[in-house]
DNA sequence: AAGCGTAAAGTTACCGGTAACCAAAAACCT
DNA sequence: AGGTTTTTGGTTACCGGTAACTTTACGCTT
């Protein structure tokens, strides 16, 4: 621990020059010869000059960091899009600083104020789940937002979201293709819009192949591997049981993976199961999680560059973009089991 | 997006005061009438005051932050620390600001001096590989710097550690004690310290009970789950396979119980298996992993509170303080097969 | 009534930078 | 050579707070 910080003052009279001339160089700004600009450089280098990022925020109004805020960072899928983020903003040379809410409203709105307030330039939300609890205190906020949640509502901010309906019915296609018949549904979260879609999609994949959707095949899930695993047998229980599942989430899927191997059913063989999300682990299970990949990594990415947009007034801004989603087949769907 | 930032200025001229009135006021200091006190709370209220983190940190010389370095934010382990971390922040008033290194040293150094140099009041960095590599970085850090790491040698600064070697002691007499005699060891990563502790304790604990390590037993799982599966598959291939595999951490465990349920076998029945760190999800996989249980939340609360003692001067800071490992056990251990 | 102590509020200066404008020196021109 | 431009560097003020000190006002003592 260093206590002697170096300022601009410092290297201004080790130089020889006046502060201005110091900031000039840092900043690479014109109107500085090539002979001062070396030797301001030199004694920068020498004394370890770092400049005070707060009082470049207080005098320049700009801080050079942009703003994550996520409910927690627990979740898989959150970090791909911290990782999203952090990427476009580190070859954007801003720094990125996360900051949690816990699940906490009103932790949330203080960081919402306190971050915009001088400490980022701009906010990226991440809010899966109650989004509207939020979107009066994003109002307030003193810099750009650009929200990564599923609404579809539309909010005074632009969105990012992924096609959750249009992924849905590609995993039932790719279900029905395989022969499957009764395909179940582990649900994820009916308080959150991106579940309710998913939904959506499977009731109208089967409906669209002229089946029925049974209610019966729907369990809910909650998004946790407890969550599958128990939803899951309980479907193995049924008198006619599916021959295949799709779970709202790739956590929910481990868990119906393991309700199956559980009863002594073997992956894919007798039954098939579908995810949702494609986080990493997707791929490190065995067999390997067929599942509809959101494009977790992209929409960290794609907010980010929204925001820079907003913030430098240029590019385009898409008040609601939606990424794509895409059908990844692995090991753990197959044909259906003949009867 | 509002942009009529409202300063004290404009609180202390509202309400007919001076600036330094209004910032007693806000700051909780003495020497304000009752009377003028409710006043300015008011019209603090009433224009949606909030004060600028960056000028109170220039001007005040502190910023009412901690700062936490994580090399990234996917691990679970991490996401742990980050929690336990959070929560005495919060509890102690002050804000948790997250930043990430993507493992990258040059990112690393320049987020130390960015962050230390007015953004946070103390900076705990959690390094679980690689803490030499940064270890002259953070001595040129402005603020009290703990860190979360593993190491042997002597730190210029507080180290909070686990009991790597002795959680690894349990684990192996857990398993000896449920008459396992042959017992394979899934290593992690050879770069960390941590995992070389945990490789001793599973040697010592075998020559304690009288038994000779076989080398055969020991593979490298590199704290992957694919990594877990590929050693367990290749111990299990073994003319005279283990009856109990210990993981060095939970996700290599949980592919080696995937492994084991691949070849038809049962966990615990046929082998047994034990995990290292007891992330959440290990009590959410089927059948329940035993497992060395590392305090990851307390590591996080532990660390921030020696930072807070640094910060204010008193309380007690330990320069190596190692917390104590515990065995779970679960539902992924049993009885050795009889032969 | 003068003197004094204390509580309440105000003054001044400064934290470490940057914006906007200005001044001096060097280079260019006719 | 003298005037004009350009280049290079400096001045001044200010961002929005806080520390440290001073002033004002009031009640109390003797």
């Amino acid at each position: 621990m260093r206590s002697n910080p170096v300022t601009l003052a410092d290297i201004a009279s080790q130089a020889g020059v006046s502060k201005m001339t110091v900031s000039k160089v840092v900043n690479k700004q014109p109107g500085i010869s090539e002979a001062t600009r070396q030797r301001v450089l030199r004694i920068i280098e020498e004394l370890g000059y770092t400049a005070h990022p707060s009082a470049r925020a207080l005098a320049g109004g700009r801080t050079n960091t942009l703003g994550i805020v996520v409910p927690s960072i627990g979740p898989q899928y959150i970090s791909e899009v911290v990782r999203g983020a952090d990427l476009v903003a580190y070859e954007a040379g801003l720094d990125l600083l996360i900051s949690t809410t816990q699940e906490d409203t009103s932790h949330e709105r203080q960081n919402v104020g306190r971050l915009s307030r001088g400490l980022v330039d701009g906010l990226l939300m991440v809010l899966p789940r109650s989004l509207d609890r939020y979107a009066d205190a994003l109002k307030q906020a003193e810099v750009p937002v650009v929200v990564v949640a599923s609404a579809n509502t539309t909010m005074p901010f632009p969105l990012v979201d992924a096609d959750h309906y249009h992924g849905a019915r590609l995993a039932v296609a790719h279900l029905l293709g395989l022969g499957h018949r009764r395909v179940g549904f582990i649900a994820g979260r009916r308080d959150t819009t991106a579940s309710l879609e998913r939904l959506r999609g499977y009731r109208e994949g089967l409906l669209t192949a002229g089946l029925t959707p049974d209610p019966v095949l729907i369990r809910p899930g909650e998004y946790t591997q407890p969550g599958g695993f128990a939803a899951a047998r309980s479907l193995l229980d049924l008198p006619d049981p599916p021959t295949a599942i799709f779970a709202a989430n790739d956590l929910s899927a481990f868990g119906a993976m393991e309700a199956i191997k559980d009863r002594g059913l073997r992956v894919p063989d007798d039954v098939s199961v579908v995810g949702f999300d494609d986080i990493p682990q997707a791929n490190q299970v065995h067999p390997a999680l067929t599942t509809v990949r959101q494009p977790l990594v992209e929409m960290g990415t794609a907010g980010t560059r929204q925001l820079l947009n907003l913030l430098h007034g240029v590019g385009p801004v898409t008040n609601r973009l939606v990424l794509p989603t895409e059908l990844i087949v692995r090991a753990s769907t197959g044909p259906a089991p003949r009867t």
